[in-house]
DNA sequence: CATGAATGAGTTTTCATTCAT
DNA sequence: GATGAATGAAAACTCATTCAT
């Protein structure tokens, strides 16, 4: 019987912790990171200030959350590609399609996910950066792409490092020209560029 | 002689400016934007914190020194590249390397002068940002490529921020390591990664 | 019963504006407008600086609150006056008797109201400061006893801005010889000055 | 010899004082009190900021300087006015005609003289102010008159003070309506309404 | 547990005054 | 004496965090 109070206490701050974390995200989007202080959260949130320190310790911890629980559906996704059984060039492709379909979903975010100073520091004691697990995951694709000879003998880590800098840029750019098509069209060009290069061969 | 005093007076606080400029870069790569205060420029720079704004009328416009003082000799020198009567391959390549020499030095100015929310708002009202400028600046080699036909008939834009995206990434991932060792050994490979891709040929 | 918690709220809050208004007009009365700091009012408000925020947006606004709240009721007796059905002497008997009544209270925010610059400076935005509205009351006085025959024909304007004037120099002149009897025994005095002169006739 | 010597130093150092006065009082009529700095002085003046300190131990000497410097010519005409072997009456026009003819040079002293709480802060210590003094100096012609019997036997200084602030009172009246016009012109007016009053006789 | 007023350290900026040259 | 850069004490305002109700 404590036991099911228990759940459902849990099932409750579970929700407030979401609501705020939706709260949050507006307000990042919003006003960016400078303009995100605690009572634009808690107004968005339509929740006393005080009450954030409830589900948060501190903001620091409110960041962390929204990091993680912005990063988290990706990475699921990121491993179960990774996971199936096909060659390293489909894996490739099903991967960056699926990276430009999530950052269509969460476009005010991104700076605050790949850019941002504080994104930076509030990962610091993290074990490891959505970041820097994408592209741990690149590099294992190139690594299975250079067993089956379709990729060319090049550092795995080095060459992910290039091919996601190369589609994060891309996709800053389109958020700075104020582009509003999907980037998941962006696929197949980048796809292309990153396997063949823009060198016009022999 | 009144002409000798006049430039004394000039050098004394062009030397002032440099050193906040030099405390300014110290308190940023230590504590990056976020925590760069004028209290902790004045007191790295061991001046009092009014005496900053003898030499700058505002935070924001030391920032833009910062920024202008940092970004200036590398424009310039693209600006050279550019103009010579060489092809559009050597170009490029002289570009990269450039810009990684580049960045050896100003190691820990990288993220405020290519990352930070707060350097791109303070960019805002200048012409253009060094990093548009820089895409535009591959894009126009891009462009003599194709015409050359050593270069794929791809859109030059797109294909500039991909560029620019691979190089600033690794050097990303260099400094996330707290890698070392001189950046601009990775210029060979980085151009070979733009040519040719990742792709196995046929 | 939220009804009753909103109102307890109110007027918690409007205690604590009040509180703070005290404690601004006790710092202005001691130090000058010059003097008055958020510091100095948070300190004799025994609050901290942050809560005066709370209650005002920003100095300005308490200050606003400051003159509103004092000369308000001054203005609405005006008003009053000015709408009885009385003539044009009785009414700027009574004007004087309640300007003096009402100096007696405010004594020390006599400055902030009819002197200061500053003052001057944070109305100029609002309908019409208080100033110019009193020499307004008292011309349309005067125009009325112009027409019941009673005041001699000279321009009105004028002539409340000679009035208000005198009267205030008097109170200014009390003021400075920290003379403590109660103003309002002026009036006659006032009065007699404002309708005779002091020439002897013939 | 010395005494020369000492004599040329003087009359330097005075030329100085003159200097910076006119300096202080364009800068005064130009940004008002608030705006008064040492800065805008020493510019205004072509002068070293630190040399003003040469000639004045502080900021508020300068200012008790240039208080003084332009009060002193009124006082010492109001002197002589009241020196002259002639009726109360004839004495009060002069006084008067000579107020206005004095404000309309130093217009934008005006609230520096008599209106600004700094002002008022620096007279503090002096033994009498010229604003006293002015009012002292009318009451001495209202006893005159008084015993000449042509004016009524009222209390005199109280009658200065009504006088001396219907005066104030007109002229801050048409400088706060941008009234270009030449004070002196209000003479009559003011000593009408003074002698006679604005009631209809009997 | 919810609330939101209270807190106060921290931020940018100004400016009278000092002092080495 | 002249200079003007250096100083640092205020000033207005912000905001993460606490805590009484």
């Amino acid at each position: 019987m404590a036991r099911l109070v228990e759940q459902r206490k849990d099932l409750l701050a579970s929700m407030m912790r979401d609501g705020i974390y939706e709260a949050a995200v507006a307000v990042m989007t919003r006003y960016g990171m400078e303009g995100t202080t605690m009572d634009r959260v808690a107004e968005e949130a339509e929740v006393a200030k005080g009450s954030l320190y409830n589900y948060f310790p501190s903001k620091l911890d409110l960041l962390k959350f929204v990091h993680d629980k912005t990063v988290e559906p990706m990475e699921q996704r990121a491993q179960e590609i990774l996971a199936e059984e096909i060659p390293a060039l489909q894996k490739l492709e099903s991967l960056i399609r699926e990276w430009f379909g999530y950052l269509d979903k969460h476009r005010g975010l991104f700076n605050f996910l790949f850019n941002d100073q504080v994104a930076r520091e509030l990962l610091l004691d993290r074990k490891s950066s959505g970041h820097a697990k994408a592209v741990e995951d690149v590099a294992t694709i190139v690594r299975q792409g250079i067993q089956e000879g379709t990729l060319r003998q090049l550092d795995p880590m080095r060459v992910a490092w290039l091919l996601f800098g190369a589609m994060r840029e891309i996709v800053e750019g389109q958020l700075s020209n104020n582009e509003t098509r999907p980037m998941i069209n962006l696929t197949e060009e980048v796809l292309d560029f990153v396997l063949h290069g823009i060198g016009n061969g022999k």
